[in-house]
DNA sequence: AGGTAATTAGAGTAAAATTGTCTTAAATTT
DNA sequence: AAATTTAAGACAATTTTACTCTAATTACCT
């Protein structure tokens, strides 16, 4: 599963903020699109950390787009959701189980890093824009 | 993580079993490619149910390519692993949690139908001979 | 035919990631 | 100051991934 529950989500909400003129708040999202409030509130956070939302506190505060949605790809979404960019395979985190000890000696390793340049090439590809008008 | 451990698996082994003229058997492979005995089993058990391995039993068995390199894809190897096609995201099991009652008043559902075509053409589109000489 | 080497099948366990909750603090508006 | 809303972080539940174990079956080989 390249996109999880909470890059859905986010696309989603995105949508609905795109179409506001005022800010629009976690819990009012939340109403409007039936996602759980307090998972949504950290997806928003995790959004407005990269820049891709403004957020403002206080009494009719939320969140407001913070760029163009041309300017926001496919890509950006999944790494500020997810806290990292989306992995095709990470090698990395299997350094104590490796079969073969670093890719180094790695059959399959020169493919994987390729395949992996084809999803980001793929995801950087992809703006709100185009999503959003599909 | 479009790729899981148990693809990884699958992929190392079948470089290790093309390069073979006899079958290899799984203790065989375990050993070689250090695969935990038990979970590569039933990985190649999967691989030869959907027809890319042919599985020999008894004494001097083990498993052989049913195919030429070049006429196994990337999309067959996960879908027999997986158990399932790999997807982008997979609306059907939400849907007593789906925000929209169904994809047809979803705003974002036309894009995910064809961002997995994408993906789709992308996992058909790498053979097994691709694969191994990267 | 009998013994052994191998796959097959399926239940079951462990670990990790995802999904979701709660509580408290901080900031902003009125 | 009071009300509203985001920020942060710890925590819990659920699901998926990763892996194990045992018993059964099949085929080779002498
Ligand atoms: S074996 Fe190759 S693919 Fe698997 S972890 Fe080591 S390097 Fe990465
Ligand atoms: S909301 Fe759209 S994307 Fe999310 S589950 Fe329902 S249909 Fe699929």
């Amino acid at each position: 599963m390249l996109i999880t529950r909470a890059t859905e989500y986010a696309l989603l909400s995105l949508d609905y903020i795109r179409k506001s003129e005022y800010p629009i708040g976690a819990e009012q999202l939340s109403d409007a699109l039936n996602i759980p409030k307090s998972f949504l509130a950290k997806i928003l956070q995790n959004l407005a950390k990269k820049e891709i939302l403004i957020s403002k506190k206080g009494a009719k505060g939320g969140f407001v787009l913070q760029k163009e949605i041309k300017d926001v790809t496919l890509f950006d979404i999944v790494a500020a959701v997810e806290g990292r960019p989306a992995m095709v395979f990470d090698c990395t985190q299997y350094t104590d189980t490796c079969p073969n000890n670093g890719p180094k000696n790695c059959t399959i390793s020169p493919f994987l890093v390729n395949f992996q340049k084809k999803i980001d090439a793929l995801l950087h590809s992809l703006s709100l824009e185009d999503i959003l008008s599909e």
